[in-house]
DNA sequence: CCGTAAGCGAGACGGTACGTCCGGTCTTCTC
DNA sequence: GAGAAGACCGGACGTACCGTCTCGCTTACGG
């Protein structure tokens, strides 16, 4: 019946184009940071005229965060897993990120990420998500409560920005990662540093 | 005697030109935050040569830090308190923090800070020690273990550094700060977060 | 039973797209000239595609040819009479050129049309006999010549060339047009110009 | 005593940088004709920077016509001659302008002149007053008045114009040049057009 | 108190990238 | 098969800044 059609004309978007684009990007992106990611080179690089960029992503943030999105940037191994232990879940998840840091090039990447967060919303709410998969921090912490690992009234939330936030302020201090990191920043976070008082 | 004085010749450096630089820089900072921070610009406001900057300052970045240093950026209210309280004194810190998120135009301030952190090293030193009052965190923390309102053994830095990244993390993913959140941050971290198992 | 029919097949052209890209072309020309003509725009404005345009005219310049041909762009009063006096009869023809100069916009016009008529030979060839009449003054010179005010062997290609380049002169020099000028002009070329030695 | 110095500050023009501005202009200009010469390949063939050229000149027009100016368009050899036989020299005169037109390119050269005429005034001007001379034309003819070779009240401004008119109407129009046609022209303008009538 | 070495304002310079406009071609769908 | 729509690659536009380099001062030692 085809009811609602909105009938378009002319020719269709190129998947060829666009996937093009956005591996420059990513290629670009990893060789030479954000801040010298130059539309110019990755349409030339893409072998594809700047018209075609400029008339499916509005500015380099959106290129970027879309290039975040089909996972082209990080490595795709921040999922956090549940092994019913959630300290050493935890742990085993921020000393990945910490790898990514002490890697060569690696701390680059990660304020590179930051600087495209920083232009725009989108890489800002994806950096938060897809690093801790959003819903895979607050999947992991929801199961803790279940298992009563964690209060009910925890602030689930909180936990996961401070996790992240502790990471990002590691790579914008250009701070060394030492042994035995990450668990005193799980430690910290999940919190038995209360004292007797 | 003056044994040693290898005496330079010639013009001192003008402390008028100093200012006018680093005033010029602060107003264009706040007005298009970093990214749209042009050097030709500043050297205009300041009625500068740009080259009485490049003699001085070796780039933008060094140049925003030395301002950041000068706490012509940022409001001067960060120090932490001590009260005695350890809990209170941190939220009042962490609310400080979260006010200038809610500002109009103060979110964009912070993360032209990020911004700025990410090109240059020092600066993102100075935004850990500047917004955390550099060490004055790590001495408040210190007065609580004193006080064995923490354990001796408490992970003093990661409690800083996870407090202060979650507040980054806000800023980067555009989350409105809401009523009780500084609590419920500081909460998470301070970590009453166990359950009773 | 239609012999040599020879039939083509699909659709036939639209005559109506033809005229619409005409007038567009026509408007265009005479509010932003020559250069500033886009096939864009001129698509856009006929309300047609740019294939349209060019299945049928291989340039702009074509176009703006045919444009001139179908008397869409120049006002058409430029035929010489023949009055019988053919100095009179020149003065005023090349009167209504310069008129032409002076109308506001009018100077632009025809610098557009040399603009065309560089870029594209039938222009060129048009503008000399649209202008001219073509055929026109070379009647008209004829003519004279049968009624002998110019003597047999008088050069009348020569002729019409001096006086219709004396106004593009004029035109791309932005001389203007004074009282007496097109007499002066035509008394220069019919040549009374000889001393008695 | 230096009155009026009117001071001025920063470097100073760089003359290098000039000279290979106009240098590649007439290089490219003679190439590739008015329409096709692109400010970008100017700058990139000089080896220097966009900004150089339009700081110092408006639009490629007058860049154009600067080049003009200095003789770098065109060769050298339109000054009108004066052996005494004005006729003689107005035929010489033209005639070396109608073997441009026979030059391979020389047409193309003449209508890229014409181009550029139409669109900047300078051209235009320059175009009527260099290839005569302007005062070249001028002077011979009122050196001929002077001979009494023409009238005191000859339209000597006219002549100028529709001898050099008659030269623009044949590279616009694409006329092959043909064998005592410069001849013919002089004629026709000096006029023994007229008939005993 | 003169010479020389900096500092300074201005601003020209060779470059890179920007975001836009348009050229001419190709593709999709409708009439 | 013509036509409206519009995506595509590519090239040029004119502008904004970059960081470096003269200029013609002015300032402040040091011989």
């Amino acid at each position: 019946m085809n009811v609602m059609t909105g009938r378009r004309r002319g020719a269709v978007r190129s998947e060829a184009a666009r996937r093009a684009i956005l591996s420059a990007t990513a290629r670009l992106f990893a060789q030479a940071g954000y801040d010298n990611l130059a539309m110019e080179r990755i349409a030339a690089e893409a072998g594809v005229g700047k018209q075609t960029i400029y008339r499916w992503w509005p500015s380099k943030g959106e290129l970027v965060a879309e290039c975040l999105l089909e996972g082209m940037l990080l490595p795709q191994r921040f999922a956090l897993t549940d092994t019913g232990d959630l300290r050493a879940d935890l742990v085993d998840w921020i000393q990945r990120l910490f790898d990514i840091l002490s890697e060569p090039g690696g701390e680059g990447l990660l304020r590179s990420l930051i600087a495209a967060a920083t232009e725009n919303a989108d890489v800002g709410r994806r950096l938060r998500d897809s690093l801790g998969g959003t819903s895979s921090i607050a999947v992991r912490l929801a199961s803790a409560v279940a298992s009563s690992q964690l209060r009910a009234d925890a602030p689930l939330q909180e936990v996961g920005e401070a996790l992240i936030g502790a990471v990002l302020v590691r790579a914008l201090g250009r701070v060394p990662v030492a042994e035995g990191d990450a668990a005193r920043l799980v430690d910290a976070v999940l919190g038995n540093s209360l004292g007797g008082g």
